[in-house]
DNA sequence: CCTAGATTGTGACTAATTTCACAAGCGACT
DNA sequence: AGTCGCTTGTGAAATTAGTCACAATCTAGG
């Protein structure tokens, strides 16, 4: 891998759709794969798959294309998909028990260590080998259990205060659903999920094209 | 409203972000508010803030500020929030579920008119005032209840066709929570919640920031 | 009425990202 | 080996997004 210059965040996304894509031609057992074949199926053009991937080092053949194999496992690299990854839960709500039963982040490779929440008749629940712990218990569980990602998925309210502790607990990457912007140090990585804001692009989206005169 | 040109994608994202702010701001009965303050809350920078409500018009007092409530009240115009909107959910597991019950929805102008699933244990099913059914219906519930956004959260392999049949059904605006790159014609507006991905941009963030030399 | 202090709106500048275009490289076939 | 068809990798150009700096303009207060 060359020197890691700065990455657009754009383009780390399109990666991971790249890899998704890579999957399904691994199913289907394709060998190889045209940047023309993966741009049509990660939503973008040929170009820019090529832009992409050159950020990272050269992985095609010339005249070929991608060994779909091959390029599959060097963005797993990239990703960090290469090793597990220990994710705490915090807030055993309806996201949160979605998150939680989804199977696809264990095939992915993050596995929930530990769920939290405040709620006494939710602490002690089991939820598959997992009991709900409360939520006092944070800086223990990043600690012990060696948590890198943590998810916010209780009310705004809690949401700042819970990242301050995780973050003074030593977590570096936040995933938040809370719609609040979180203020964390610049060493600490946040994304978020904001569902509103989506539905919003999409009627701002309509009712723009609509009033287009 | 000037000519509307081309309004980048993030300038949306964040003018929605400057509506949340605004409606604590208004919560907390301020009056009045600067770009340098929206920009705090927001997330970003006083220029910026600036900029991206120049696309609309001019809305601020120079020497003063902005008007907590005249402002949220042309953001709100802008993003479409005036009426209120007519929502379809189609797959009701775990995601759908979490969102048919989550309030802010309602609140910010979005119903959901109807819900479907073809799960036939599901179907017949009440949530509230509204019955599971069978997604045979959908255009049929797309164009008698006049549904102007679907939300997918079926498995991914169901997606595409269901996005087809709710085009073909008249619908203009998608959100899209299937891992898949919906192909949809231009004029149709889809978003996309990618869990997995954002957990990707994760683990690529600390992968990157440790291996930095 | 006039000045001081504050804050907007915007055009010029800078940075980032995407698109373009094509030389270079690879495999297959003769 | 030589040629042909195809596809990558990449600098340069074009486009898009974000930052800066400041004139314009508002309120308040004497
Ligand atoms: N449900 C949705 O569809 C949806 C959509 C968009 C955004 N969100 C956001 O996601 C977050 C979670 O939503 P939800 O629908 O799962 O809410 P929820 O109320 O179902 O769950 C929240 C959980 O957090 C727990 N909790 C509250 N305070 C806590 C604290 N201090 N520490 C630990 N746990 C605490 C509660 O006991 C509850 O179990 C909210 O911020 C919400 O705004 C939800
Ligand atoms: N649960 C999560 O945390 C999570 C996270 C990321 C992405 N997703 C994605 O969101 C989508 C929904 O996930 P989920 O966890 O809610 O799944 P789920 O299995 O709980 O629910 C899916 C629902 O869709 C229904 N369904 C299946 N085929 C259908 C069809 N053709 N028409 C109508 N309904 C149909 C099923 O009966 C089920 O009720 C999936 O694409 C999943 O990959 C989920």
């Amino acid at each position: 891998m060359p020197v890691t210059r700065h990455i657009p965040e754009s383009t780390i996304r399109r990666i991971s759709h790249y890899l998704r894509a890579l999957e399904i031609l691994e199913s289907q057992e394709a060998t190889t794969v045209s940047s023309e074949e993966l741009a049509q199926r990660g939503g973008t053009t040929a170009a820019q798959v090529r832009k992409d991937l050159s950020h990272f080092g050269s992985f095609g053949k010339r005249g070929l294309g991608y060994s779909v194999a091959e390029l599959a496992d060097r963005l797993r690299d990239i990703l960090g998909l290469k090793c597990r990854w220990r994710v705490v839960l915090v807030g055993a709500g309806r996201i949160g028990s979605a998150l939680f039963e989804y199977p696809y982040f264990v095939q992915r490779g993050y596995d929930c260590v530990a769920v939290l929440d405040s709620d006494p008749e939710k602490i002690g629940m089991s939820w598959g080998p997992v009991r709900i712990r409360p939520v006092e218990e944070l800086e223990l569980v990043i600690s012990s259990l060696k948590g890198d990602i943590v998810i916010l998925a209780v009310p705004p309210e809690a949401a700042q205060d819970l990242a301050d502790r995780a973050v003074e607990a030593g977590v570096r990457a936040i995933l938040n659903f809370a719609p609040v912007q979180l203020r964390v140090p610049a060493e600490v990585h946040v994304t978020y999920v904001n569902l509103v804001l989506e539905l919003e692009a999409l009627s701002f989206a309509i009712t723009q094209a609509g009033s287009r005169t």
